[in-house]
DNA sequence: CACAACTAAATTGTGTGCAATTGAAAAATG
DNA sequence: CATTTTTCAATTGCACACAATTTAGTTGTG
């Protein structure tokens, strides 16, 4: 009498309702941050750099859980832009740093409206936020640790 | 005396833990796809043909929150290895209707792994991923809702 | 019926993501 | 200290995503 239960419904998958809500923030940033001339995944290159100026690609790569074959032309398309600059450590040649120019720099201030409006939009709920914040960093060390 | 508190620091982000979940997953998930030859979205429009089939590039989409810039070159790799079959709608000839191969519709068996091992990665707690799931949706909907 | 407005799918162009490989440089090893 | 191993950044190839446009077909309007 019971209904089959069907465990590939789409609609019961926590790992589409992951996916589905990472599109969704991205067309939200989209506009306001075509104001600033970014694309969503060089805002998160900056907001790392923000924080801290000459890392590496490997660092940056890291802290974004990215690697070089995505950070790379990345941060070309910002050179190529002057927002930020690229150097060879000269202690460790097989190193590139990443550096803010003055124009990179001056872009956070334009950059500090968004979470604003990110907060307005989510209701203003900074507690259910942070406790979803910590539930999804769990998540993701546990699919890490699961990949054998 | 207080530090500044950043307003724009990685590890505060919602956006951030959401986008790195849905990487983690997508690692997660490929060395399972990998045996039953799919790409994680190609796996998910196998999920939502599983449940209906016979449904348009659009409806397809609007299930995935997906447009035909991405859906179109999706199926067609799917049809070039036999997996469905597009046909145009002879009621409505803008419509092309997406419709499961055999072999398409027995990829379903293989898959049917895939969800006991996500729950098995996760710690079997069905009750919280099911919490964590309600709230991306919300989450979703409402920044969906504040597009403009 | 004519014609404007709309809708669906496909196409084009740009920017990710990531696996696999390459080449250079540094570290580890015997 | 010479050779192997490892590490890092870059490159190549493939598959998304999505904005913008195009083409074709349908619907709405006078």
């Amino acid at each position: 009498m019971a209904k089959p239960a069907n465990p590939l419904r789409l609609d019961s998958m926590l790992c589409f309702a992951v996916y589905a809500a990472s599109h969704a923030f991205t067309r939200f940033y989209k506009p306001r941050l075509d104001a600033l001339g970014l694309t969503y995944p060089q805002y998160l290159a900056f907001l790392v750099l923000w924080e801290q100026d000459g890392l590496t690609v490997k660092a940056l790569g890291d802290k974004l859980f990215l690697d070089s074959g995505t950070i790379t032309p990345l941060i070309k398309r910002l050179e190529a832009r002057a927002l930020v600059r690229r150097q060879r450590d000269v202690e460790d040649e097989r190193l590139v740093r990443i550096f803010l120019t003055d124009e990179g720099r001056a872009l956070r201030e334009q950059a500090l409206a968004i979470p604003l409006q990110v907060g307005e939009a989510l209701g203003g709920d900074v507690e259910a936020g942070a406790v979803m914040r910590q539930g999804l960093k769990q998540l993701r060390e546990r699919l890490d640790a699961a990949l054998e």
